[in-house]
DNA sequence: CGCCGAGTTGAACTGAATCAAGAAACGTGG
DNA sequence: CCACGTTTCTTGATTCAGTTCAACTCGGCG
């Protein structure tokens, strides 16, 4: 939980008061590889804080898992839809490895904002990180060819290499495992 | 003007004297259909409200034009990644037709986060709708066809068709023109 | 009129998907 | 510590959606 707060603080400055709130208002949990967060269907009613650990975000294409996006360490993840219109999520989130998550729930987290200004300016600084993420993957993945997408995260994210299976990656970045794997083998 | 306000009461309502702030701190301009509202290399110091017309973002690849967005009536547009890390941008936003925009500078609306928690929260809720689009778009980009791409264009954004130029279309749904122009005409 | 930009059409090419087998790696129970 | 089944990854052959290049049509306008 340390985490969280240590992490905020690396980009915006809340009140003491703000912090103790925070903390009071987030609950410990631990799910081991391969359980759920959510499950489609059901509505995603908490942002959660990954403390330690690696998930990812699925859905299903004609049977078949899409793997769209990945949590790990330091990563604030929902289900971020359903979270926000709550209807039921179109997707799954599940653990890739043993994780310590922080969660809050939506009513929680509306009651702080109206107690706390600071908070509300955190999670709009927050979404502007974000967004601007998405902004940039949508970008690559429109032009880039799988083979630089693969160098693009060799370079800036080889850890996401090393810790999800093949698979998962490839279809987060948009091709078949075949594909991956021969561009992996040498180009 | 009045078009910003009743546009945002549509999704939340803020005080009377944040309202009248608001009012006070955007600026008309009009430009023609062509002219830029931000080119590449400069800063984007603006959100912009675009009250009428039409408008495109777009950078150069390898020499080529990719339009990646467009913006219509009631839309906010910005060079996001500019105007929220303050770099210069990489993208150009030209005007598709003769438009009225409303513009609020960087330091004016960080004055009226300061002054009113509620425009603050209004700018969050903001986002939240903006990230959704994009996501939708993130993921229909990825696992949809050509020809399904057009189709739910055609469905629901019908005007887009009608008002954009073909080529600016192609690359928005990020297929060459060819490409879009034999989809359109019946396979 | 003739030019110009926008859109269309055709033919050849290509990056990546799919289908189909195998090879490694992994984990669990005996 | 080995044997076995499962999951993950690799490799090959074939197919296909969409690109590229190039030529052509059409409508508007000076």
């Amino acid at each position: 939980m340390q985490n969280l707060l240590k992490h905020i603080a690396n980009y915006y400055t809340i009140s003491n008061e703000a912090q103790n709130a925070l903390y009071n208002c987030f609950e410990r949990l631990e799910l081991n590889r391969n359980e759920y967060l959510l499950q489609q269907g059901n509505i995603c009613r908490h942002l959660y804080f990954l403390e330690k650990g690696a998930l990812r975000g699925y859905y299903l294409l004609d049977g078949k898992e899409v793997t769209h996006w990945f949590g790990f360490e330091n990563d604030f993840v929902t289900s971020f839809h359903s979270f926000i219109t709550r209807q039921p999520a179109v997707e799954n989130i599940q653990m890739i490895e043993y994780s310590i998550l922080y969660a809050i729930s939506k009513e929680k987290l509306k009651q702080l904002f109206n107690q706390y200004h600071d908070i509300e300016r955190l999670v709009r600084i927050t979404y502007e990180k974000y967004y601007i993420r998405l902004e940039e993957r949508f970008v690559n993945a429109h032009f880039k060819t799988a083979k630089e997408l693969y160098e693009d995260l060799f370079q800036h994210s080889p850890h996401i290499l090393e810790r999800v299976p093949l698979g998962y990656i490839a279809s987060y970045l948009g091709m078949s495992q075949e594909t991956l794997s021969r561009i992996r083998n040498k180009h």
